[in-house]
DNA sequence: GGCCTTGTTGAAAACGATTGCAAACGCTCT
DNA sequence: AGAGCGTTTGCAATCGTTTTCAACAAGGCC
């Protein structure tokens, strides 16, 4: 019931407590001798070093927060699942933050950002949703890095301190245009979120470049909300619109998925009658009932990239 | 760059630390007029309670573990998710752990519940793999409550300290075996995870149970491997059995899928020539491209009995 | 006015670690 | 043997809180 304390060790190992903290904590020196019997000692009471008591003087806390989206996107739930597991090689764990789409419009990660702060994250990283460049401001200034996934931050300001890692967005609304195109493709649709985040206006932006350059139409709609049905409602509008798209390019996986049900729906061959290009390359675009034509998202990239930048702040 | 202390607020408001102490933490008296002067300094100087001094000191950390499977499967990713919100509502929040389905083969979740220990948790909420009772059992002895999402654990000697919320599985199954007879069908199959976890086997045995009764037979056959790959493969295995079965049974959703995904590729007609019985309701079930006959899993149930295990066992 | 009750307060001791500093130690070298 | 040097070591301060305890103030009551 009583929790082993480093004194507990010092005492059986016949040292002081000081000896077995350096004993614990890396790059400290300490001599072979006291080393063994130190940890002799703690495995003999089964200690282990509170984390909390060490987060609090050393400020290193070995937590990082994320922000995320609904996991029922399973790209999200792909980047959680891969962040996770790089950061756990680490030795880092993560706390946990789900922005609800429907919570304050303008900011709704804003809540987990002060969290982080509060339980001295080494850093968060946020996927999902805007977030208040108020709030991101505090933490800049309090020291806690802040990493972007799939989204930039329009605010020179306080740019200094807060990290994008992007995917070629641009580069992969071209190449879908380029596929459509290719697949014989002449009336392209564009399904979005209407610009809401950043990776979504950069892939309508390569898109529209690259038909614009061929010389083919772009018709573009938006979807409402973040599940299913809404995907669903969304692609029927624009499948159904005159003339209808025979290319459609969208904005993720999710939507993609969504745009086949539809397509399904209104007894539209796929891909006789209308191609269907998604973004992500989610588990599920695979499965032999959708067979989703999509662009890689290089997530393991992402994720590296993401630890790197993590390393790189936590040097200072 | 430095951090806004207790001392820093109780300098501006003109009182001791401990009045700022007292005003922060919930049912401890203070006089409105220092309530009012400490809450306005906080607001001016931006204070922030450190969440690991206080964790250190009242063992109160408003942390939970969460250990749970891949989120690649949807039911795991939804429970997180509405844990998550509920707990967040009730100002607890989440530290998470994957535990790799291919780690050490009797207990992925252990080094997660040990973690669980250094950040002082204060409860374990398991919903994936197995765990060993040696582990289990550390928990229990440092006052660690674990509560297991869908499994049990036998061992009378820690049960006192492990607690589980379960489905009514057996009725689960019972229902199965009673619809796919109305269907009509004759040659029952069981998907499942060979007995892996006791969901798994409770659900069986009231599927074996209700089809004896009835004087059906019943195919078993079980997957390895937690992607849809294996799920594919199982399925298409018990699918081609001879006689072929005509009223098929998964363990849970993602199996399901996983096995319509097989009678399509087989050329089978759904229901025509096999119907198909999920477990779990996940979003993915209602699908156009499924529309999977799933028995629905109380997961706001269960997550509600979660939070208030947790509750009950905080309040000691 | 004195006494008791109730409610607020501040000083100081935890909580469980890390870490700067200086003393102690073990070496080699002359 | 003693000076010189580099490691190890223990002491004590510190991190930012909570919490016990005793002191204190304000009232109500007789």
């Amino acid at each position: 019931m009583e929790r082993v304390t480093i004194k507990d060790v010092a005492r059986e190992a016949g040292v002081s407590p000081s000896a077995v903290s350096r004993v614990f904590t890396e790059g400290a020196s300490a001599s072979t001798r006291t080393r063994e019997r130190v940890l002799a000692a703690a495995d003999r009471l089964g200690y282990r070093p509170s984390l909390l008591a060490r987060g609090l003087v050393s400020n290193r806390t070995n937590l990082v927060s994320l922000v995320t989206g609904p996991l029922s996107d399973p790209f999200d739930a792909l980047l959680l699942e891969r962040l996770s597991e790089a950061l756990g090689r680490r030795g880092t764990r993560l706390l946990l933050s789900l922005a609800r789409p429907d919570g304050p419009p303008d900011a709704p990660g804003d809540g987990a950002l002060l969290q982080a702060l509060d339980y001295q994250s080494e850093a968060v990283v946020v996927s999902a949703g805007t977030l208040s460049l108020e709030h991101s401001e505090l933490c800049v200034r309090a020291g806690l890095p802040v990493i972007l996934a799939g989204r930039v931050l329009e605010a020179p300001a306080v740019e200094a301190g807060v990290d994008s890692v992007l995917a070629d967005n641009p580069s992969g609304g071209r190449q879908a245009a380029e596929l459509l195109q290719r697949g014989g493709c002449r009336r392209l649709a564009y399904l979005g979120l209407g610009g809401k985040t950043f990776s979504d206006r950069e892939r309508y932006q390569g898109f529209a470049a690259a038909a614009g350059t061929a010389g083919l139409s772009v018709a573009e709609h938006s979807v409402e909300g973040h599940d299913h049905a809404a995907a669903l409602s969304a692609a029927t509008a624009l499948l159904c619109r005159d003339p209808r798209p025979d290319g459609l390019f969208c904005s993720n996986d999710s939507l993609a998925l969504g745009a086949i049900e539809a397509a399904r729906a209104l007894g539209l061959g796929i891909p006789r009658e209308v191609s269907i290009v998604g973004f992500n390359d989610v588990p599920l675009a695979d499965w032999r009932s959708f067979q989703l034509t999509t662009l890689a998202y290089p997530v393991d990239r992402v994720v590296e990239e993401i630890v790197a930048l993590l390393d790189s702040r936590l040097a200072d």
